[in-house]
DNA sequence: GGTAGGATTACCT
DNA sequence: GGTAATCCTACCC
């Protein structure tokens, strides 16, 4: 299967590049150990004009600034406090966009996953954005990481068509208008899907 | 089967 | 010191 091109990220519509990186295959290299998993759910951040982005208005902290970089990369952050969020970053340097993977189906390298994620419930192994990362074996340590070389974190590309549903994103209650902006997608019928 | 509320801590103001 | 792009449990139908 073919890693998605750099040319893929560096699109300046981050919303139709998370719509697309929807039923792409996530894939992760630790230790020699292979994870792979297809991407089920996701969220478009818009640095520009999206008040839920971090980078809304030209926010740059050294937390979110590789947002700035040019496309391709690993956004990762924590959240509140234990969760490490794993997004893309797209878009040429200096447009602060990224896609959020929200959700993901265990394809290949489940055991490596469950020994992560400890004692998880098998049914949400990878049902949510936190919880992705710890089973893939993602942290903040790999913000700014490639992914166009299969070395650590890449993704492959979609050969089947998706039923995809569009929807306004979770979490972020306070981003006034942005509240209601439908840039959430996921595959219908999908029970990997953090929310329904 | 569904949800309200608490846990928990890095990061920014 | 307040907030947060979440998760899980307990408790209620």
């Amino acid at each position: 299967m073919q890693t998605l091109p750099l040319e893929f990220y560096m699109r300046d519509d981050v919303v139709q590049i998370a719509k697309e990186l929807v039923g792409t295959v996530l894939c992760t290299r630790f230790d020699s150990k292979i994870c792979k998993a297809r991407i089920v759910e996701t969220e478009a951040y818009r640095g520009e004009d999206d008040r839920a982005c971090h980078a809304y208005n030209g926010r740059c902290t050294p937390r979110n600034r590789v947002m700035y970089k040019e496309g391709g990369i690993a956004y990762v952050y924590i959240c509140y406090g234990v969760f490490h969020l794993f997004n893309v970053v797209t878009n040429v340097k200096d447009k602060a966009d990224a896609a959020l993977i929200r959700a993901v189906e265990p394809i290949e390298g489940e055991e490596h996953m469950l020994y992560r994620r400890d004692k998880a419930d098998v049914h949400r192994l990878t049902s949510g954005p936190g919880i992705l990362s710890r089973a893939m074996g993602i942290n903040v340590s790999h913000s700014g990481t490639s992914l166009i070389d299969t070395s650590m974190i890449w993704i492959e590309e979609n050969s089947t068509p998706i039923d995809i549903h569009t929807t306004t994103r979770v979490g972020i209650d306070s981003a006034k208008e942005a509240v209601h902006y439908p840039w959430r997608f996921y595959e219908k019928g999908n029970r990997w899907v953090s929310k329904k």
